[in-house]
DNA sequence: CCTTTTCGTGTGCGAATGACACTAAGTCAA
DNA sequence: TTGACTTAGTGTCATTCGCACACGAAAAGG
């Protein structure tokens, strides 16, 4: 195989797709968001969304695109996991995957607007079907980064709505790492970092005291980032 | 483009690349190993060893081959960094490049045994040279990667001979940290991990008091790793 | 035997962590 | 109106952890 300006390569070209663990928190729990293949292989199995790069596209970009046009979703946040190549993971030809993962908010998508997939839904990660490919292990490394991430950064606010609780905040801490939290010493943490706005509104609902509202904010945390600091939780 | 088995391509394919921020230890300095390339682009430049991706290869085993054919190298630890495809980064055309960092003792390599290279050197991470394609960017995070991870697994032990004394250790920490360590709280910490074995023998040179030899103890680390541990330096 | 150089060791103080239980505020039904 | 129910919100204390810190020991060489 040769290339167009006398440029050799020495072999042919895998083929090069993107994949992306979206992860969304409805219910109380940590969620997936999956497709199901139309299309041969794995016809009817689970599987995450994404699609093959373009050339001249970006990675990161390529897999904004495949979440806009696959799942009508706009991600909050989104990183690079890392590329997935063992030789027998697509049973059709050598296909080398960089996986993404990303945190949406409720109400930033718009399931089902999918081209080549048959269903879209969300499967909660303690719950996951068995999935095509090597997604399952995809997952799987997504989760353990989410959690090691959601550690160090303030990253799980992408998974809230704008306004939200601090007991809502803390079910969601729970749920990505899978452990009970003590509530007087989770809300000093919190409140200690000073990343939250309290907002001049209250939540109230059911036959109970009303919840006082916060916001994230990102100018606190950017002063935070600008002078060497430290996360934990 | 149509593949043969009547699966569709919808887009050509970017070519894909491995490369490797091979890290060693030399003279009191965290060293990177970089390649003069010999052709063009950027024929005179420093770079990372790499090459491209075999059909069928998987990506761990043609960085692992990379660094044997091009810089004679067994690495003791070996680890992917993640994909860098920004469309501009090769000037010739659309590359995609898998970088992975690696870990090599002093002694498990043989430099020079190069095809496509000119020369291949050691460079301190403080005074790298201009490096050629995107390649001073993935040596940035591959440093950054090397010291997070330094800091929770015991990946160092990789970086030295068999058997060390614990100033050795330490001053690999602080090389590897880019920071001073206090002696005592340092040994005081390795020593409680129980990682380490004690060896019957001393290193005696110079005019001075000789120095207790370790040796780290992969069992003991199997065992720590198997119930859920902490690092922690 | 004196000098030089590196090796090896323990304590104490202040900060951070983690366990823990009750009152406050609201709704609804009797 | 009052009592029952549910979730929100708050402070203390004991323990552990992290960090600063200084000197005698061992060897070699002059």
């Amino acid at each position: 195989m040769r290339g167009k300006k006398g440029y050799t390569y020495e072999y042919a070209r895998p083929a090069l797709t993107v994949d992306c663990v979206v992860f969304g928190f409805g219910g109380g729990e940590l969620e997936v968001l999956l497709i199901e293949r139309g299309l041969e292989p794995y016809a009817g199995w689970w599987a995450l969304p994404g699609g093959f790069v373009r050339v001249g596209e970006d990675l990161g970009a390529a897999a904004g695109r495949e979440l806009s046009e696959e799942a009508g979703i706009d991600a909050g946040y989104l990183e690079q996991l890392g590329a997935f190549g063992a030789p027998g993971r697509d049973p059709r030809e050598h296909v080398v995957s960089v996986a993404y993962w990303a945190l949406v908010r409720p109400g930033d998508y718009r399931l089902a607007a999918a081209t080549d997939a048959v269903a879209a839904r969300w499967h909660g990660v303690g719950e996951l079907p068995r999935l095509a490919f090597d997604h399952g292990e995809i997952v799987g490394v997504a989760v353990e980064r989410l959690r090691a991430r959601v550690r160090q950064q303030p990253v799980g606010f992408n998974l809230l709505p704008e306004k939200f609780t601090l007991t809502e905040l803390q079910g969601l801490y729970e749920a990505i790492l899978g452990e009970g939290l003590d509530k007087r010493n989770f809300r000093k943490r919190v409140l200690a970092l000073d990343l939250l706005t309290a907002l001049p509104e209250e939540r109230r609902e059911g036959a109970h005291r009303p919840a006082q509202l916060f916001r994230f904010d990102p100018d606190k945390y950017a002063v935070l980032e600008r002078r060497g600091f430290h996360f934990e939780l």
